[in-house]
DNA sequence: TCCTGATCGTTAAACTTTTCACAATTGGAA
DNA sequence: TTCCAATTGTGAAAAGTTTAACGATCAGGA
């Protein structure tokens, strides 16, 4: 394994190199890391160290190949190895993720979605099947289930989060506004969509107060 | 004003405490930096830097109190104030975000949403009602809107963005994956979901490898 | 063949954020 | 009253991240 330790800023901006690069690999043979770096407002020695992080086969004067970067890019996210994923919660926020192909470009795989409400219970949404809360633990352990979506009010969170803990599930994606205490070894991804929005209003309020952002 | 430079990191962090604070604020009079970084599993030190910040009413042995701390960071935030919001792509995602009222306590108040589809055009969701595209420069010119939300396909979001720019609006929320080019002032965040899932992706490989994280 | 300029990769500097260490304050118990 | 323990606030150290500077490489044209 000649894998490197790839911060978590790195990290993050890799799915966005991913998606870009997807989408010009048509087009384009080779790109530069400068030519990265303008596209996203970036500095260009940035990209370079994360390009530099999960490749290495950058070449002076031609940069890196399209498909060869697409590739290790894919092989550091491990897009390509499936992530069996159950979501929690099939509301309006849930059904959305449910619906959203998007996902899958990074291995997800979301099986079934599981829900208390009788009227949601039994449906399907996007093919995938939404079954009762009391089969949780049966689906997570029959399937091997490893990646759990937390769609549901943020005061039922926490006991989702306890159950499908319980499963052997280790890693949860948690869109409730609460925090989760989880047993070690368990990693919660925290969507916070109000820290977004919290640093937008301040630019609106920056521009009215006079002070330029 | 009292203002002091708060970092983008700190403004981050504040909604989630402002949500833990008014979680408790019913049965707690005080609270201290310590207990909160415990309930976050943050360093006391960083959230007490971060609460003075927008406070600096802490008072040893008792910490904060709770009523006082909410008003001071719904201050700093600008919860009072409402931003005019449009939201732009009412299909499966665009609904979750009209339908949701969490964001209310953060000052957000989404007037209309617009899509092109004739079939959801002049239909209501959560009573807002869904335009026609074509009303957008007028509604945004109208009302005064100040913030923008895109949640259409990533192939649509750099058209819409630039008619969201033309009518003054200079704070845009962008769901699509793609990077958006403004002219200066405007300000995007990008909410890009895909860098958490490889963030978890990553922990589910490292585990397997056995590597512990 | 030999330049030239684009590009890479790396080391060092600048900057940001987090953590540590410690003095200062204060409410309440002895 | 006096002391104690909890807690704040802050300056300095440590860790992490971004930017700058620069030499090395190499494709393609003179
Ligand atoms: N909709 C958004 O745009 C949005 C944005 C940010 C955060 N969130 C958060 O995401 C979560 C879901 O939001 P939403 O808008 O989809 O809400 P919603 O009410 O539409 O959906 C919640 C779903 O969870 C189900 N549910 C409730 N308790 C459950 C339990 N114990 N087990 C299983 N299912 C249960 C309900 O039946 C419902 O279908 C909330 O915590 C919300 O705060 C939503
Ligand atoms: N659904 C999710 O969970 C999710 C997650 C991450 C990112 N996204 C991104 O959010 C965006 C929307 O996702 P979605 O799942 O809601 O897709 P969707 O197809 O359900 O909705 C898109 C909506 O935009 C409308 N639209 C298309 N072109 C338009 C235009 N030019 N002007 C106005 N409206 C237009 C369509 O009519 C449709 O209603 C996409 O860019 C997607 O990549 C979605």
């Amino acid at each position: 394994m000649d894998e490197k330790i790839i911060s978590a800023r790195t990290l993050r901006r890799l799915p966005v190199y991913l998606h870009y690069l997807n989408s010009i690999q048509d087009h384009c043979r080779n790109i530069s890391a400068t030519a990265i770096s303008e596209e996203f407002g970036l500095n260009d020695v940035q990209v370079r160290k994360d390009l530099n992080a999960v490749s290495g086969t950058g070449r002076p004067k031609t940069g890196y190949v399209v498909t060869e970067l697409i590739a290790q890019i894919e092989s550091v996210l491990d897009c390509r190895t499936e992530s069996k994923t159950v979501l929690v919660g099939a509301g309006n926020l849930g059904k959305a993720l449910l619906s959203y192909e998007g996902f899958r470009d990074f291995g997800l795989n979301i099986i079934a979605a599981f829900d208390n409400s009788p009227t949601i219970c039994g449906t399907l949404v996007n093919g995938k099947p939404v079954l009762p809360l009391t089969d949780l633990e049966t689906v997570c352990r029959e399937k091997h289930i490893q990646l759990g979506i937390i769609t549901v009010p943020a005061s039922q969170a926490q006991e989702i989060c306890d159950r499908l803990a319980a499963c052997g599930i280790t890693a949860i994606w948690n869109f409730a506004p609460t925090i989760l205490r989880v047993p070690a070894g368990v990693l919660v991804e925290n969507e916070n969509l109000a820290s977004s929005l919290a640093i937008l209003s301040k630019h609106l309020r920056a521009e009215k107060g006079g002070a330029p952002t």
